[in-house]
RNA sequence: GGGCGUGUAGCUCAAUGGUAGAGCAGUGGCCUUUUAAGCCAUUGGUUCAGGGUUCGAGCCCCUGCACGCUCACCA
């Protein structure tokens, strides 16, 4: 905490709106009038606030001042004060606060407003007799709410009892224009209470500082996102993994079943993808001495929007030498575990009405078994698209004809498990043809080592002993080329460069990967990606 | 891509096919310890866009756009 102003000499350079003598307008300013802003014309509100701009400018002020002289946050100047009042010594706490002026409350010859910066509120009090009648105008005047402003003065404790700042001087630091959305906020208990609100989904993830500006849930959450990847990162560092990056712009996509996005490279004349995973790049890492990487970045995916995708979403994956699906599956309570006690201070939340407690060990569940259980349907009796296919006709299920074995067993487990995983899940075991850089069991060549973890009723995260064999990775290339033939866009591409790495001599290893806007929903309780994404992917608007 | 729904003032929302309204915000006035401040007065509209039916459309019909829910798609 900076210590408190105890002297106003500082502040000889100070902006004054009371005085009217800043240094000179800026550009020209003083001499901007009220222009159309592109095409759109100012609303009545706006154009109230221009003509106050163009007002401040000849007159001499500067409503966008190139220097604040903030010393304490909202938070600090009153536990500032606390602790001086608990001391008892009578120290006088002279502090500048700055921040977004969110209230206003003019009461004749006294003001009251409350401004808010990152650390929360605190409320501004003027008085006639300290500021003057013609000071007192001006912050009426020349202020709205949603304007940037900074106020020097000495903390004090109003007659209601809230600690407050008795203001000696302001100064505007950034006029607002376009009012905030917000009609009216309450602080009931500490806690902001807003009475009517931005509520229109696209208009807050369209003009997301809107909506930031004024729900402070929502930068909540994205303080929460930000912990959560911290607390990801220090679990790794802390097992001795080694971040890395690797390219977004690929000349051949891989490591998962999706469509990519293409671009071009002019000069190169060569079409490149937006990765649909970081897998092929890691493992290559993991032949060349790097035996624990990890990356948190960005995919691409080409594919369908919905409450749980985004075309563009963060993930992590690592990959640990000398690991198997096993080891990762422990690690993967672990972690999740350690993120939510690092995030949340406990080992349960509430998502979706339900409570979870990721509290190790997680329930397993063997996917031939778990299908068993919930459809009666054995995939071990059902070796072909074509028997599976019709044991599931035989229990009136619809299966579109012509599918792949794997696939219809991925569309079982997402109709029949999936939805039934609230609590945290690992679903093991899963069929090969489904998972082309996993490695098989050693007893059942049709099965490989790989988990997803499901969370929610929502898949968390997917996992395998990596299949570091040249040989039979090849042979995985060539049989995912011929079933995915049809499907174009989705078949896997030979990646002779991966089998070149993988010739090299790649260990045995464990690999995992897990979204970390899902991780987001859960610990933030939002039920849909939109309400974790910053800048979430909309439409073009059509205005 | 399919189905259902929504789109009205800066924000949140009303309005039987018959003069488009309220609260908040804004503007003006009163008020020297307020807490969603209060009281008085008051401004503010291409009813998403474009067609159509009708004497008359925010409302009914058609097309388009955006958003939401849902299905499909989706390691």
């Amino acid at each position: 905490m900076p210590p408190p102003v105890r002297s106003s000499s500082r502040c000889s350079k100070w902006h004054k709106l009371l005085s009217g003598q800043c240094g000179p307008a800026t550009s020209g300013g003083a001499f901007l009038n009220l222009q159309p802003r592109g095409l759109m014309q100012y609303n009545d509100l706006e154009k109230i606030r221009v003509e106050k701009v163009n007002r401040l400018r000849a007159s001499g002020s500067n409503p966008y001042p190139t220097r604040a002289h903030v010393t304490h946050t909202a938070a600090q100047a009153i536990a500032a004060f606390e602790a001086a009042e608990a001391a008892g010594n009578g120290e006088v706490i002279t502090v500048c606060v700055g921040g977004r002026l969110r209230s206003l409350r003019a009461m004749g010859k006294l003001i009251f407003a409350h401004i808010e910066d990152r650390s929360g509120r605190v409320q501004l009090f003027l008085r006639v007799n300290e500021l003057g009648e013609q000071a007192l105008q001006q912050f009426r005047e020349d202020l709205d709410l949603g304007d940037f402003i900074e106020a020097r003065g000495n903390m004090f404790r109003t007659r209601s009892g809230e600690v407050s700042v008795q203001v000696q001087e302001f100064a505007l630091l950034a006029k607002a224009i376009t009012p905030l959305p917000a009609a009216k906020d309450e602080v009931v208990d500490g806690q902001v209470v807003r009475h009517a609100s931005l509520s229109d989904p696209e208009t807050r993830y369209r003009q997301r500082y809107a909506d930031l500006a004024i729900n402070p849930e929502v930068r909540q959450i994205f303080r929460t996102r930000g912990k959560i990847i911290q607390a990801l990162r220090q679990f790794l560092d802390e097992r001795d993994f080694l971040e890395v990056e690797t390219p977004i712009l690929q000349p051949i996509y891989g490591g998962a079943a999706a469509k990519p996005f293409v671009t071009y490279h002019n000069q190169l004349k060569q079409n490149l993808y937006l990765r649909i995973s970081f897998e092929l790049y890691l493992k290559r890492l993991l032949v060349g001495g790097l035996e624990r990487v990890y990356e948190i970045g960005r995919d691409f995916r080409n594919e369908g929007v919905s409450y749980k995708h985004n075309p563009e979403f963060t993930q992590l994956e690592y990959y640990m030498a000398y690991a198997d699906y096993l080891k990762i599956m422990q690690m993967t309570e672990e972690m999740i575990a350690f993120v939510c006690q690092r995030v949340l201070g406990k080992l349960t939340f509430t998502f979706d009405g339900q409570t979870i407690d990721v509290t190790p060990p997680w329930r397993r569940v063997d996917l031939r078994q778990g299908l068993i259980e919930a459809t009666g349907i054995d995939i071990a009796a059902c070796p072909t698209a074509e028997s599976l296919e019709a044991a599931m006709r035989a229990r009136g299920m619809n299966p579109k004809p012509g599918q792949a074995r794997g696939k219809l067993i991925d569309g079982l487990l997402g109709d029949y498990l999936e939805p039934t995983f609230i609590q945290p899940t690992f679903l093991y075991n899963y069929p090969r043809d489904i998972s082309p850089l996993a490695k098989s069991m050693p007893d059942d060549p049709t099965t490989v080592e790989r988990f997803e973890g499901f969370i929610g009723g929502m898949e968390l995260c997917n996992a395998f002993t990596e299949l570091n064999d040249p040989f039979d990775q090849e042979a995985r290339f060539l049989e995912m080329g011929r079933a995915y033939a049809a499907e174009d866009e989705e078949r896997h591409p030979m990646d002779e460069d991966y089998l070149q790495a993988m010739r090299y001599g790649m260990p045995p290893n464990g690999g995992f990967g897990m979204g970390v806007d899902r991780l987001t929903m859960l610990l933030t309780g939002q039920r849909t990606i939109r309400e974790v994404l910053l800048f979430p992917h909309l439409r073009e608007s059509s205005d």
